[in-house]
DNA sequence: GTATTTATATGCGATTCGGTACATAAATAA
DNA sequence: TTATTTATGTACCGAATCGCATATAAATAC
């Protein structure tokens, strides 16, 4: 047991309440006191125990893309083919992104991206983020598709990749869920098709 | 001419400082005295002229879409392969987004993003403008490939559209403009596959 | 010239901002 | 019990916020 006077919150539960308030509202537009209201502590606890509004906001993009990334893992973990394992990661991206009211959408993708001109931390680990999601994909389609040949992997994880981002954006500006569905079964057929066909990416000209 | 006291300043001029300013700072960390600063107004005349800092961001959205679309018709008017098309698409918007310092992005397809969970008029020019991107993009590779057929050309352009949304996301994020290059010919490189084999597309199991 | 119209310039005013100082409460260690 | 440690709660700081009220300047209309 700790030795002083025990915390009368559920780390967890205040830590996923500072994702939603950012996501929701923004990180600028986010105050300390939002985030008090919302966590049910007060200023100076959460400042205590999460450090500044920057510090807090990093915090909550880890936890983000840390949650996000583990469903993944879980829901593609027995894909056999790359449309099915595509499927299962955009439309475990949608529900993420389409929780709550109003499309939330991504907080790294959009809510971190609109911050990153100005806070160098935040836009470092932005990088960091997108380059890991990268990598998953990357190493998700090789394994689903082990028949395409490199040029054809390449471009279809880096479509993968941009449809998730699109995914994000798209959600927040208010689409319906079906029609974000579509989309992403459209993108996914697409990006399938080019893993199922490589020699097509060759010859363009 | 009109009645009372000229404008000392051109009206196109601080529009375009308006958008700077949005684009860097984001819409909430953007004050009045940022624009006054940025613009050489003081604040009662920025009102007068462009009213609220709502109505200010709604203008700046118009105004940079209205410019990159204009760019890219211009770029695009006389593609004739759906491959020449893409990359000069992509390119050009890339050119926008790395302009200035630190990769400013996409004032539509980020910042405007992430202010519309809480700004419904934010969000519905979000989505308008999404859509008028889709269409566009839709329309142009339907020129310049008459030959795909329908379905192959709805995933091409989805897929075109969702590597504009990344491009604009990992130009925030700080990639170095060849790494951009790079990820937009391999994008490139798979939509035109795509479209060029229009047959690949409807067997993927 | 005089009145009217529009733009600029100064400055206020109530509110909110992030962060912290200080006092109090609740636990353990000795 | 007494000392120590940690968390909570209250109150406050200077600075910045958006919007506007008011006064002045510069043009045209008559």
């Amino acid at each position: 047991m700790s030795r002083g006077r025990p915390r009368k919150f559920v780390e967890a539960e205040v830590r996923s309440a500072i994702v939603d308030c950012f996501r929701t509202k923004g990180y600028a537009a986010t105050s300390l006191d939002d985030l008090a209201r919302a966590t049910g502590l007060v200023r100076p606890s959460l400042y205590a125990a999460f450090g500044s509004k920057e510090q807090m906001f990093l915090g909550a993009m880890e936890d983000f893309a840390a949650g996000i990334r583990q469903q993944l893992e879980v829901v593609t973990g027995g894909a056999s083919s790359a449309h099915t394992a595509l499927t299962q990661v955009f439309e475990t991206a949608l529900d993420i992104y389409l929780d709550g009211e109003g499309g939330r959408g991504c907080l790294v993708f959009t809510t971190a991206a609109a911050e990153a001109p100005t806070h160098p931390e935040i836009r470092a680990r932005l990088f960091e983020q997108i380059a890991s999601n990268d990598g998953f994909l990357h190493r998700l389609l090789a394994r689903c598709a082990p028949q395409a040949d490199p040029p054809s992997l390449e471009a279809a994880s880096a479509l993968a990749s941009a449809t998730l981002h699109s995914l994000g954006i798209r959600a927040r500006a208010g689409n319906e869920r079906e029609s974000l569905m579509r989309f992403a079964a459209t993108a996914a057929e697409g990006i399938a098709a080019l893993v199922a066909q490589p020699q097509a990416t060759a010859a363009h000209t």
